[in-house]
DNA sequence: GTGAAAGCGCTAACAG
DNA sequence: CTGTTAGCGCTTTCAC
């Protein structure tokens, strides 16, 4: 390439990267010679020399979850300005496949990681990452080993326990994600805090854990509905549970909300579309891909040095006909 | 790291990938001291000398519509197996988008590239992609330039028409995406070889056209029903649209499917949760998207001289309440 | 069974 | 404004 322009690839290289000044003849040589032989650059032998590759790594749960190719797609948008390919891994919230993924991540050298752990806490993965550009999307655990973004769940859960109280509604019961990771302890407790300040005291068999899952919450839901004693509403971790308490009220003869309110948690797409459409907090996926990537952005520019980003973005109720 | 076990690179490179024979104790010895130096080894680096990224490249049109998620990880999972990495590329339908992602994961050197196109011919691709591993999950348009995995749409369609006429509904309208990209033609084209083998001829006005989206199939929708001489049911190029049609028919106060009866086309999972339950026709997409990886991985290591794959994945209708 | 050395395609000093 | 040189971290002949 060098020698059809008859220059040296130094040059050459100059003038596609623009790095230093190229006479106009030269370079107008260099571009023919470059469009004649439809030559592509080599971006990972470049890679290798720079110790860069323009190249990211997101980590979530599940893209079949309705939830989370809204967080992707706007991580993506945003990074994809700044000409940065993703990778995305699914680790299924399994400890395993959380490292696992990590590390064949970082084994292509991606600069920087995206990532909403489910088990795995911001210290570890900093471990794992060494001093690679990380971004956790999950609330501050007080371990200021990355810049975070998270979602002020307690807000609307907090907004959502007022509603249902406000409509005479006080039985009110939770069905919790798995407890232990993720999402599930911070929105539990949000969920506490709210009903306690409400004034209630909802009895402990009135919140129940399950899997994230639509199966999930329809076995809850049936679980909750053999009680002999069971609150007039259920706030659940998120909407695929809550639908499928929907199911399982449905099946039972309640009706919804009169006999039973359901709220979910996400506000995905489908919330709008079940009957009776669903009343749930929503959850800003979108924003959440779109700071999680200003943020990564921020510190591939910045540098290690600066202090952590922390960015808490609020959830809202979205009142509909479930509750 | 060699150093470390006193021993060569050399030896320490064969030692990990087991190319050729080492002692146990040297073994035994290296592993040592990749454990304690936790040494990862530079796949970009990898990359250069053996020119293949154990990546590749997937390209989608928006991982924001409920069809996509789905192939999407299919084609990851059997991927992850072999040691590859996805990039996925959003391109919204739009030639440039495709053009630009497939050359932004060209220059990341993938090893191959697994691309539902809406715009581009496979013969377009190729021209594209030069010699790298090609997947096209698009029907057969001649060119047999790429693997090929794609749905039999004209199936399930004919099996709706005949599932309609069955319950003695003859007025059948058709609701097509974008009928010059995609899916589009080839499911209009099934529609009406589908309604002529059953005898019916619907009239022009009954055909009807919009983007893939909810709010497309609600304006499409208002449109149908505005008109003096409607059909009795309508059948859609894909779910979203088909929600849409059923929220501008419930406007005008009609009874789904009394009064109109709809059909989707994907089967997304939606379909089951809105109100009726939307009968639609089932598009593997999971399979899909585990086909193509399976192909491309063939491909990979029969390398480029081997006959073309061209596999077909049948569809089926999915009655449900809306029709 | 092991090591030395070359080189993948590029960029970044360092000269001129 | 341009060229020479070294080297990123690995794999692969080739030699022992």
């Amino acid at each position: 390439v060098a020698s059809d322009a008859g220059v040296s690839v130094t040059t050459v290289s100059h003038a596609l990267s623009g790095k230093r000044a190229v006479s106009e003849t030269t370079r107008a040589r260099i571009l023919r010679s470059v469009e004649r032989l439809s030559y592509q650059p080599n971006v990972v032998a470049s890679s290798l020399r720079r110790s860069t590759t323009q190249t990211v790594g997101l980590l979530i749960a599940d893209l079949t979850n309705p939830y989370y190719p809204a967080v992707a797609r706007a991580v993506q948008d945003v990074l994809e300005r700044d000409g940065y390919l993703t990778f995305i891994g699914n680790t299924d919230g399994e400890r395993s496949s959380e490292i696992r993924w990590l590390r064949a991540m970082l084994a292509r050298s991606v600069d920087g990681v995206i990532m909403q752990p489910l088990t795995l806490s911001a210290g570890e993965i900093r471990d794992i990452v060494g001093d690679v550009a990380l971004v956790v999307a999950r609330e501050d655990d007080g371990e200021a080993t990355a810049d975070r973004v998270w979602t002020d769940d307690a807000r609307g859960i907090t907004e959502a326990v007022r509603h249902l109280v406000d409509r005479g509604v006080t039985e009110i019961g939770f069905l919790s994600g798995p407890s232990d990771v993720g999402p599930g302890p911070g929105r539990l407790a949000g969920w506490r805090r709210a009903v306690q300040d409400a004034g209630l005291e909802p009895p402990d068999a009135w919140v129940l854990e399950a899997p994230y899952t639509r199966d999930g919450g329809l076995h809850a839901g049936q679980q909750l509905l053999a009680l002999p004693t069971r609150p007039r509403a259920l706030m659940c971790a998120n909407d695929l549970m809550a639908i499928g308490v929907m199911d399982a009220a449905r099946a039972a003869g309640l009706r919804i909300p009169a006999d039973l309110a359901v709220v979910g948690f996400d506000d995905i797409e489908t919330a709008d579309l079940v009957s009776p459409r669903l009343t749930t907090i929503h959850n800003p996926a979108a924003e959440l891909g779109a700071a999680c990537a200003s943020a990564l952005l921020g510190r591939l520019a910045d540098g290690p040095g600066a202090a952590p980003a922390r960015v808490v973005l609020p959830t809202r109720l979205v009142v509909r006909e479930s509750a």
